[in-house]
DNA sequence: CCAAACAAAACGATCATTCGTTTTACGGAA
DNA sequence: TTCCGTAAAACGAATGATCGTTTTGTTTGG
């Protein structure tokens, strides 16, 4: 019984899976026809419905891929020594490094989730994986004794939530926004809610780095 | 010439466009049909070509409708004695009152400028005028001596926009979102931006409010 | 009264998906 | 290693449904 090796099989997949993200983050999923996303793989219909049921089935796995791949990168910051170097580690890489094909995907993907449930189900769950971390890391922190919040964690846990958003947001609309420019300072934002007491916390002595290099 | 009088003819028009609103905000632009919108507004397809040249016609006259609005009250800021409590005015409006359609739609207004220029100009252009007016604001208060930022003007005006960005994205992703949880405590970082020197700028004293009402 | 406003059916185009056919890649035999 | 046999994989035209829009005929308000 002669079947693809499963090394060729997950390539073919991804294939089609890359080709349909650089589609779906030009057009919008509803706006990207079947046709294109064969167009940009170089294959036929009939080799994508092999992989995929359905074009929302394709939709989903595409989620799922950048999802998880967000969260395994998401995971480090609780392994990591310095939390906010390692917050702005993130930071850098989803707000200047990232395509911009990935970062309009993952605001597709959101708007999708508002009424799409299955893609509800898998963007949702990731987020509040995200929200549940940031508690989890802040109660750690708290009791070691190493900050000091003024607001109570969940709170907090939120506002970090949404200063994310904003930058990813921003980063997706507008073209030429430097994240550059706004990350330090909400970095720095962040800091003050956490008010860290101890020399672990802080990486930078919070002087110098925080004006931006360059003002129009 | 017998022709609908102006009053009814406006009329007629806004219905459909709130009809639009509705379903737009439900299925997103590409995914709502003419059909749908004909049935929600109670019309048929040859009453919405009378007044819409095209499907994204419509979708535009939605926008700048949406738009307008929104400048109107923005300007308001720079007029108000209370900066700080303006904003918050705003922002309690926009991410509590607002309902969830119209919450809906400006994310979907926001992606769609991505690959519509039209819309682009739309959007961007009143995202621009934000920002400049944000900008605008800064520097009287600065010439007043209202407020000592230790950071450029720009770059903090930027900051605005992303905070901003952020409550509005996490309020249309997620249904249940509480944002009076988090409004005070983006307000009370903002201000520390800003560093006010005066009593003017900082409408309550920045001790007790801070806190949420419940924490789960 | 009459042109604007509207309803409803109909238009070609395009959509996601299917299907009959051809090609290809793999495991085993030589 | 080389060559088959075979079933999966891929192709691409065809399908029915639905899209945005137009057309046709009727209603209606100034």
């Amino acid at each position: 019984m002669p079947r693809l090796r499963p090394s060729t099989q997950q390539a073919r997949r991804e294939n089609i899976l890359d080709a349909a993200l650089r589609c779906f983050a030009r057009g919008g999923f509803h706006a990207t026809s079947m046709q294109m996303i064969c167009k940009e793989a170089g294959v036929s219909p009939g080799a994508v419905y092999v992989y995929f049921a359905s074009k929302e089935d394709l939709i989903a796995g595409l989620c799922e891929r950048d999802r998880n791949e967000f969260a395994e990168r998401f995971a480090l910051l609780a392994a990591a020594p310095d939390f906010l170097e390692a917050l702005q580690g993130i930071g850098e890489h989803y707000f200047i490094d990232e395509s911009p094909d990935r970062q309009r995907f993952v605001v597709e993907m959101g708007v999708e989730s508002t009424r799409n449930p299955r893609i509800a189900e898998i963007f949702m769950s990731v987020d509040k994986f995200c929200c549940d971390s940031f508690e989890a890391m802040f109660h750690r922190l708290k009791d070691e004794g190493r900050i000091a919040p003024r607001i109570d964690i969940p709170t907090i846990a939120k506002v970090f939530n949404v200063i994310g958003d904003g930058l990813f947001w921003r980063r997706a609309i507008e073209p030429d926004f430097n994240a550059r420019q706004v990350l330090p300072v909400m970095t720095e934002l962040i800091g003050t809610l956490l008010n860290p007491v101890g020399p672990h916390i802080a990486s930078k002595p919070a002087g110098g780095r925080l004006k931006p290099e360059a003002a129009s």
